[in-house]
RNA sequence: GCGGCCUUGGUGUAGCCUGGUUAACAUAAUCCCCUGUCACGGGAUAGAUCGCCGGUUCAAAUCCGGUCGGCCGCGCCA
């Protein structure tokens, strides 16, 4: 589309004929002349068709949601039919031409409104006609923005983009992994990321000081308003840094990232609270610092919290890990860890990012020594022989000269939440799933062929006994 | 795994508690009228056996039981 003019750039076109590309918008007819609004992914802006226009025949077949290329003379309106405050109010596109590139069926949802009324499995029935609406494009413009911003602030410092892999080893001690079986090794499967925790550590060891990633990370737990399987991270480690180094580096990305995008932020620096403190003071690890005002005008309130727990109880009277065990402990409590003692009282390097209540981000200074690693395994019972199945390739690593590193993951759907003020994570997914799994538009999950399982060495095995074919209910809508 | 709420034309709702008419309203849709509309307006038409199964009753959208699906929370989420 060469000679399209964006629906934005209209008003420098005053005075002459255009074409622009989009979507029917309204029709308004008004007898002997049509009104229309056309939207692009730029704006919108009305189109009259007068009573001698040739186009009129094809103006009487237009409907909402066709989309068209439209020809016309860009005219200022009279004074009369100014609008005011209204996107292209004062002027318009005296039509000449239609060209109907498509039809469309009547839509199920007025897509020019705002869905937020909808009922959410017809629009994620129907996502793509959703993701027009003027919030769905502005949140994910939001999200392509703020992504933007930070990639662009950390290759300034100097970081390397690096992507870790998707079919990796399952690690069963996190939350629950999502399987994927081996077609060459039959009855041996692979786990998709829940964090690219320990490829991201093993950089660190092969020399790269600084990492990032916009990593996918998948979690098999059941659903939440504010947690989806798949959610994406900004996703850093560093070498050669301490706790407040992480943090500065974080709190610089995200006053220059947000102010950027035009919020303002409540307080800098960022307010720093042990645990303990954030526990006292709040009750919680997580907390909201606005005050009625702050909501009202959009504010931005960050605070890190650090210095977490290491371990705690499991219901059996063991030890597990609070957050991560690759962190490290703070300096004064590494005796004890070694010495096997207090391990209730040991503290971490561990900090979380915090704004408007949520959680928003977690990182620690990572042990990057085998002895202390190994230790902490042993704490939560593991015995030596589990140890060196579980983490013996990082034990391993770390004997080859690992540099002292530390970082943090960054939930994007969660800070996104907190700009967008949108309640649900999956208002700031352009294709999220239903709470029980059900993807939006298409019809996973679903049962696969008795062929396709051949090939893969599966047979399904129901609770009441083993079958041999692929399930035959499931699937929504279908 | 547990608890709560919800399901009525394409869409969004009302009606349900207190069983009984032609299931109502808005919007979208179709057709007609309209030369300045911009949430255009006016008129007409069409569209739901009330998620599904069963029970109670002379009679069920409405009461009862079960179930599918959706949402919210708890568990879970290093």
């Amino acid at each position: 589309m060469k000679n399209r003019v964006l629906i934005k750039d209209l008003r420098k076109n005053i005075g002459q004929t255009v074409t622009i590309s989009g979507w029917v918008s309204v029709r308004r007819n008004q007898g002997k002349m049509v009104f229309f609004d056309f939207r692009d992914a730029s704006g919108t802006v009305q189109g009259v068709v007068l009573p001698a226009s040739p186009a009129m025949e094809e103006a009487k077949i237009l409907r909402p949601e066709y989309v068209v290329a439209v020809t016309g003379e860009v005219v200022k309106r009279g004074e009369k039919n100014v609008q005011q405050g209204k996107e292209n109010g004062g002027l318009e596109l005296r039509i000449e031409k239609i060209t109907t590139l498509n039809a469309s069926e009547t839509p199920p949802f007025d897509v020019t409104a705002d869905t937020s009324g909808i009922g959410e499995e017809t629009r994620l029935e129907y996502r793509y006609l959703d993701l027009r609406s003027e919030r769905m494009q502005k949140n994910l413009r939001m999200r392509s923005d703020f992504v933007r911003r930070v990639r662009e602030f950390l290759f300034k410092k100097s970081f390397t983009e690096i992507e870790t892999p998707l079919l990796t080893e399952s690690t069963p001690e996190g939350s629950r992994d999502f399987v994927v079986p081996s077609r060459l090794h039959p009855g041996s499967f692979y786990a998709l990321p829940q964090a690219p925790q320990q490829y991201k550590q093993l950089l660190m060891v092969g020399g790269f000081e600084k990492y990032f990633q916009i990593a996918r990370a998948v979690r098999d737990e059941d659903l939440r308003a504010d947690r989806g399987f798949e959610h994406t991270q900004v996703d850093i480690e560093m070498s050669f840094v301490d706790e407040s180094d992480v943090m500065d580096l974080v709190e610089e990305m995200m006053t220059e990232t947000c102010e950027g995008m035009g919020f303002v932020l409540k307080e800098k620096p960022f307010p720093r609270f042990t645990y303990a403190e954030a526990v006292a003071k709040f009750g919680a690890d997580k907390f909201d610092l606005r005050t009625e005002e702050d909501k009202a005008k959009g504010v931005l309130a960050f605070a890190f919290v650090y210095q977490f727990p290491f371990f705690e109880k499991t219901d059996e009277g063991g030890w597990t890990f609070t957050h991560n065990p690759f962190s490290r402990t703070i300096a004064e409590h590494a005796d004890w860890l070694m010495q096997n003692k207090n391990i209730g009282k040991i503290l971490t390097m561990q900090y979380d990012l915090v704004c408007n209540g949520y959680e928003i981000g977690g990182g620690s200074v990572r042990e990057h020594k085998p002895e202390p690693l190994k230790k902490v395994y042993e704490v939560m019972g593991y015995s030596e022989a589990e140890i060196e199945e579980r983490i013996g390739h990082m034990l391993k690593a770390f004997t080859y000269g690992a540099p002292p590193h530390g970082g943090i993951a960054l939930g994007v759907e969660r800070i996104l939440m907190t700009l967008t003020g949108e309640k649900y994570l999956r208002e700031v997914q352009a294709f999220p799933m239903t709470r029980r799994g059900q993807t939006a538009v298409m019809n996973a999950p679903k049962p696969l062929t008795k062929e396709q399982l051949a090939e893969l060495g599966l047979s399904i095995v129901k609770k009441d006994g083993p079958s041999t074919g692929p399930a035959t209910t499931g699937g929504k809508k279908s």
